[in-house]
DNA sequence: TTCAACAGGACCGTTTTCGTCCGGTCTCGG
DNA sequence: CCGAGACCGGACGAAAACGGTCCTGTTGAA
């Protein structure tokens, strides 16, 4: 329904924020994770992968590994987050793909559309994990 | 893909934006207004009836019958015309339907999520159809 | 060498999106 | 009064996205 957060998108961002608790460089792993953050562990593992993929996370394999942000909370934005897992945050198409709107000449409206993409932008950019975490723990 | 307004979201604000662009009080067609935007008609007439269940436009029926906006294109938000549309704007569950929340006592995340959510909203708050338009015509 | 843990892709049921279609109803003009 | 033009509203349906599982690697520490 509507401009929401996919479940993928909220579980991405709910891992992340809890790996924000802990001292920079803590690795958790998979099931930590599922467990504290009571998300199904084999899509958890998708979403991980993704966030991996987008240099927001780095995994280390083999016997205790796991999960660790890949820089400060305070440098991970909200929108690094879901644009790693759901892709790009766009009001409309027209504004992702400019190439895809002549129709018609009508696209005055173009400029209107970019300046509300840019404040949706301001406000995800503005939002870091740091900001979203609790008070941190051992 | 991720958080982006549905088709039916960019149809709604495209036809609402084409009818501000007359003086206030005009009916368009159906017909008209698809053929302007390039919207399948079968399909903008669901849209246009959410629009008017919202009471964001009115509708003539009948020869000559159509469609107009409720109120002057200032007072239309972007907001007013995808919740119509699209459902609710939330970017999580938990801002949304509070009560589902209750998770662990995890939620001191809460108070930033409902921050950010504010933020979106007041963007999209202030985005009327009037700025949206282009210079009016007719 | 073993085994814990991630990598990555195939798969799949369900829901949502994005429409189409059709019979009904209303209203204007003649 | 009649008929055509136009909206009403719900049923229907294909296709894509979502949400999640599973299984076979590969890696690396003990």
């Amino acid at each position: 329904m509507g401009l929401q957060l996919t479940r993928g998108g909220e579980y991405a961002i709910r891992a992340m924020t809890y790996l924000a608790r802990f001292p920079e460089g803590h690795v958790a792993s998979l099931h930590d994770i599922g467990q504290a953050q009571d998300i199904p562990e084999s899509f958890l593992a998708k979403i991980l992968q993704s966030l991996v993929h987008g240099g927001l996370a780095v995994s280390q394999r083999g016997a205790h590994g796991g999960f660790a942000l890949a820089r400060p909370a305070s440098e991970i934005t909200m929108r690094d987050v879901i644009e790693a897992v759901d892709g790009p945050v766009a009001l409309n198409q027209c504004v992702l793909w400019p190439e895809d709107c002549e129709r018609s000449g009508d696209c005055e409206t173009h400029k209107a559309w970019a300046r509300a993409q840019a404040q949706l932008m301001d406000v995800l950019d503005t939002i870091t994990l740091r900001s979203l975490a609790p008070t941190p723990v051992g």
